[in-house]
DNA sequence: TTCCATATTGTAAACATTATAATGTAGTAT
DNA sequence: ATACTACATTATAATGTTTACAATATGGAA
């Protein structure tokens, strides 16, 4: 799944966010590895290619995005922001054994908190862990 | 609601970690105090009794109830960890006007995700953010 | 009372994130 | 096309939270 650069310059544009080059790729970073990238991991990785990048750039991006609605930030570990450019209703799965974080679908209709019905609600999460499929095998 | 000496002993026994009075304070902290606090938060109330006190033995002391399923991490904030010492199952809202945290109940069980049908689930957390109902008549 | 495992403490280090100010760039107006 | 302005980028330093470590103190069993 690869995203064009004209297309990502109207998203941009739509969002009333500037376009520019080291903006797109880690929005492109972003929505090609659907893996819940911390922060570092981005710097890490677009830095090899953007020898310049600064570390408050991508801190900065990620922000933008999010306030932009593109990005949503992960909080299921406590020492770490994870970004993620799936912005769809879904919940997330962190394997205690392995790490990894899944993607799962849940119906957040389903929860309507009886106190919170005169609150205005703007964003909910879902955060469940446990041991994944994987490693209880390899058990 | 206060917490007697005697029966914080009883529960740090059954779970198997050693009583102290440091860790007694912690924890009748976090009972009294159902505010969803940050270790600094309970460091810093907790220091002027104890002026020993130190944020290391917070941090141990939080860890250690959370191992022995005493207390849960609240990861609602990227930046901050908070403890909560009811581990009823139940969900967190956070007012992003005037920072409270609010519990609700949520019946977790109508979450059933069909992509997580064979991960084995440890822990479930909901949370929600949005502006409380005070801060809307405030308006 | 003695002893050992573990809790506490203070210091320093690690780590993620933010503040700041100078420089560079995108996009609009001229 | 050119110039201008607002905003993005950068490097450095600072902040804030959490952990590592080693010495000391303490709980609880023998």
């Amino acid at each position: 799944m690869d995203v064009s650069a004209d297309a990502l310059m109207d998203i941009f544009k739509n969002r009333g966010i500037r376009s520019s080059y080291t903006r797109m790729r880690i929005m492109q970073y972003l929505m090609v590895n659907r893996n819940h990238s911390t922060a570092d991991e981005i710097y890490g990785s677009l830095v090899e290619e953007i020898p310049t990048l600064s570390r408050t750039t991508v801190y900065n991006s990620l922000h933008a995005f999010v306030e932009a609605g593109l990005a949503r930030v992960v909080t299921i570990e406590d020492n770490e922001a994870r970004y993620d450019a799936d912005i769809s209703d879904h919940g997330h799965f962190k394997c205690d054994s392995c790490g990894r974080i899944y993607d799962f679908t849940v119906d957040v209709d389903c929860i309507q908190p009886k106190a919170l019905e005169k609150f205005r609600i703007n964003q909910r999460d879902v955060y469940f862990k446990g041991i994944c499929l994987g490693c209880l095998d390899n058990k």
